[in-house]
DNA sequence: AGCGAAAAGGTGTATGTCCACGTATTTTCT
DNA sequence: AGAAAATACGTGGACATACACCTTTTCGCT
């Protein structure tokens, strides 16, 4: 039994309607899954998701910072970047250190094992950023990847903590 | 201690370096965190996150497909998809039917109650998107719903089962 | 008819995500 | 100093995501 409040014999990208295509945040998620199975897969042999190679990469970039300054950096939920953590400190890729003035803050380092595994990642990372790069033109990418980080720091007014 | 496998002292964006703003992968990452969290906290007071709103929509919009047609209209993994739909079953929002010519099919149908709550949820929608627009630009939010479903629908080369 | 391949779908596990809530520590105010 | 407020962070639960593996059913071929 299909339920049917709205006259769907016509088109329903008609006017008033609204399509599940119009919505920004369903496109942005499809994408997303797209191209997360995309990047996972190429990095599947070095052992790293897509998201831990981020975590890896900004640590090397910013080391030594605390919790919410990662996340912040990370545009990542304080409390979603404790859970991925962990998978990569039982690794023993990152370690956590009790901060030296503030004892309520944890500073996050980056180990020798945890930076060997990042080297390794990127490089399977490279190819598939150029493989992308070559499927929908150098230029577009750049472009979208712009606009994706002028978005994911835009305050849309999500109450944060 | 701080690894250190790189030269950290000059600007991570010099040549070969490739930080982590340069990753497509991580800017549509960071981007959906931000706008799927808008788009939940709009949804909230309906019940159903946007993933769900996702579901019932395009359910609407062609009901009685099977599970793997609408895995691939969502661009979304066929166990993903099955996960999903359980609390949509649980809720009575979603009924799912065996295929009459194909027993192995499920065919997933919309219930009157899937679309009272689909309904509601839409108000709700039109709010967010209309402040999303607001936001970026109505032009500009065009163009990167219609980037991104071009991404969502590009054969990066994933072997999908 | 019968057998092996292929297709449709579910389950289990691990990670990813975020909210509500709780704990420990620091800061602020009186 | 001491209480209250604010801050930093963790935990538990629910949904989101995808891979590996499994069962059921259908198809293709002899």
């Amino acid at each position: 039994m299909q339920a049917r409040s709205e006259k769907a014999s016509r088109k329903s990208s008609a006017a008033g309607v609204a399509p599940l295509s119009d919505c920004t945040c369903f496109a942005i998620r499809a994408a997303m899954r797209n191209v997360t199975q995309f990047y996972d897969e190429a990095l599947s042999s070095s052992g790293l998701r897509i998201t831990q190679y981020s975590i890896l990469t900004r640590v090397f970039e910013r080391g030594g910072l605390t919790m919410n300054e990662l996340a912040d950096l990370l545009v990542m939920d304080r409390t979603t970047l404790t859970h991925n953590l962990r998978p990569l400190q039982q690794q023993g890729f990152l370690e956590l250190a009790v901060g030296d003035e503030d004892r309520r803050q944890r500073r996050v380092m980056l180990t020798p094992a945890g930076d060997e595994a990042r080297l390794a990642a990127r490089e399977l990372w490279k190819v598939a950023q150029e493989r992308f790069d070559a499927k929908v033109g150098a230029d577009h990418a750049r472009a979208l990847r712009s606009a994706l980080l002028a978005v994911a720091h835009t305050d849309l007014g999500v109450s944060r903590d």
